[in-house]
DNA sequence: GCCACCTATGCAACTAGTTGCAACCCTGCG
DNA sequence: CGCAGGGTTGCAACTAGTTGCATAGGTGGC
């Protein structure tokens, strides 16, 4: 389980409160990693709880108070003992696959219309990725520490958008030939 | 939900027990739905009282009897259902990338390890993918119906074990630059 | 003043998936 | 015989994640 360790990360880089970190799931680390913000809300308690974070309130202009966390030395070593732990593979699961196995005992017409939608959904993210590159790393070859880090994630989320693009049009290729 | 779906795939190809699906899993559908047999078992029980699915008891030779399991109508018109409503995305959960992007919170040489060991898995996994394409798919231009669906489906396992191998050589090649 | 809407935190109930184990049948070995 | 080992089904308890909703403070429009 890799939530806890997936917030640790966010507050090491840099403190929050549950909805910022909500927010920020929504943006980097969550491409890898999603959470919705009840959850994530849960688990800050119990890592609070635990003492691998602790938090503070802070008075806002405007707005309701908001608790912002931080990460304790205790999370830190557990954040570290983490990383060193073997990683298990992560299931992969995917609903499209499935579908299109079983495409046979479906609608195709139908089924391609969604391969197309999706096909279009991973081409804007992979627009807003190549964006974020352009923007943050003018320079890879000069990147080192966490910013390198930073940065071959995000390469990583442009390959996997590559990844089901290639794959997509492929499939949307193989079923659209004149022929058929 | 998909695992009740992609039981129905399978089953639609051919009928099967608890433990023949369990291990049916384990190398086609299964590379991109993965599931434990007592899972399999709970999900199969529920499937039958819903009445999707019927089972009879075949006795075997030498072996426990077992359970048979196939479609039934409602079963395959759920399926239908199914196949042609909106694909929800499905969440990518992968700790490996939530490591990476908190490197400098750990040791930093333990993860290159565990970076090689993840790049020879996918390794392994493309040559079978592709040796499971020479041998059954010799010549895909003249495929047609199910036997495209899977192929493609395998193609997309080929192309998912290139992107890890491409994505974790990167990484690789980043933090092993002699300078650093 | 009242309502719609946004920020912020959180509970409860549900669904899905994992881990650990039990039970039972049969075969083959010493 | 007795016991290990594989095949087969399954229960129970736990962990993780989702959905729906509640509460509460504040802003801005009418």
């Amino acid at each position: 389980m890799a939530l806890e360790h997936a917030l640790l990360v966010s507050l090491s880089e840099r403190t929050a409160s549950g909805l910022e970190l909500t927010r920020r799931f929504d943006r980097s680390i969550g491409h890898f990693w999603t959470a919705t913000h009840q959850q994530i809300y849960r688990v800050l308690g119990r890592m609070e709880k635990d003492g691998w974070v602790r938090s503070e309130t802070v008075a806002q202009q405007g707005r309701p108070d908001k608790k912002v966390y931080e990460v304790t030395e205790p999370g830190r070593l557990e954040l570290e003992r983490w990383i060193a732990e073997p990683t298990a593979g992560d299931p992969l699961r995917s609903s499209l696959m499935v579908k299109f196995r079983g495409a046979s005992y479906g609608d195709r017409a139908a089924l391609l219309e969604q391969a197309r939608e999706r096909l279009d959904e991973h081409n804007k993210r992979l627009a807003l990725y190549e964006h974020l590159v352009g923007r943050d790393y003018a320079d890879p070859s000069t990147l080192d520490g966490h910013d390198l880090d930073a940065y071959l994630v995000l390469r990583g989320g442009v390959r996997l958008e590559q990844f089901w693009i290639d794959w997509l049009t492929e499939y949307l290729d193989a079923w659209t030939k004149e022929s058929r």
